[in-house]
DNA sequence: AATGAAATTTCATAGGA
DNA sequence: TCCTATGAAATTTCATT
């Protein structure tokens, strides 16, 4: 974080935001010529501050707009049965995010799924099968109101 | 949905994990030359099932690693409070994600902030002067098992 | 550490199977 | 819808300041 100069972060910033830009477009924006800004990226990369660069896709378009939080509480708080949990839900493709988190719930689960029903069956029998569950609470998602998909710095 | 072909879905479960490949690459993954790659991404750009492309940061390297839910209820429920909640969320940095949730209650924010500390100050100043806010219940984030950035389908 | 030019690679389009 | 071919544009390297 202190080797990051002022266009450094300008550029990161750029970037978390929007990938496609050129070197050259960048370049303008930050006032500089490409290769400096193609060597700062570079350096950025390799030392880990972008992580990578992917695609954001329309869930609404595959008909995967109904987005739930799953709250869980496992059965028992050992490392076994933990390390379980991490596993089985780590192979679940509707789970898109899972934190261990404070409070009366172990886990906080962020689902996608088609509707009402395919997060019913998810319920039953993806979350059903995994046996070091305790119990679950839903919170469902009715309109998504601000996804940055990035941090503020 | 119903126009993407087989070949378009791989392209595009590639492309939301690594964005970063050249189209002769993909070309390579999907088994085609390079120019239907081209013409099929262009497509499903135009069509929206791709979003937008962007560079995913590492958190913890900005000192920004200390994620938390929070939980809002508002004072009333009327259209204008709903407004103002919305129109002031939009504004703070430290918000990533907010979506408006059933349950008891009416939205969920997951917030990233430097410490403990930080998130102190967030609390009391920064959502402390968002009127429209009843009442806060925090979830403190302790470690990340599983963030895919994307959907499945 | 940046510039500008050169070399390399990729993108983007066109014509044809 | 795919392929190959081609010129344009971008990336990447490098000598110089």
């Amino acid at each position: 974080m202190n080797d990051l100069d002022p266009t450094d972060l300008q550029l990161l910033r750029i970037l978390a935001s929007n990938a496609k830009y050129t070197n050259k477009e960048l370049a303008q924006m930050v006032n500089l010529s490409a290769s400096p800004v193609f060597e700062r990226i570079k350096r950025l990369e390799n030392q880990g501050y972008i992580k990578k660069y992917i695609a954001i896709l329309d869930a609404e378009k595959f008909n995967q707009g109904f987005m739930v939080f799953c709250n869980i509480k496992l059965k028992q708080h050992n490392k076994d049965i933990g390390h379980h949990f991490v596993a089985d839900i780590m192979e679940i493709d509707e789970v898109v995010e899972c934190y261990n988190i404070s409070g009366d719930y172990d886990f906080i689960l962020k689902v996608y799924a088609r509707d009402m029903k395919h997060y019913q069956d998810f319920v039953f029998n993806k979350l059903g099968s995994v046996t070091s569950i305790g119990s679950t609470h839903s919170t469902f998602v009715m309109s998504e109101i601000k996804n940055t998909h990035n941090i503020h710095f």
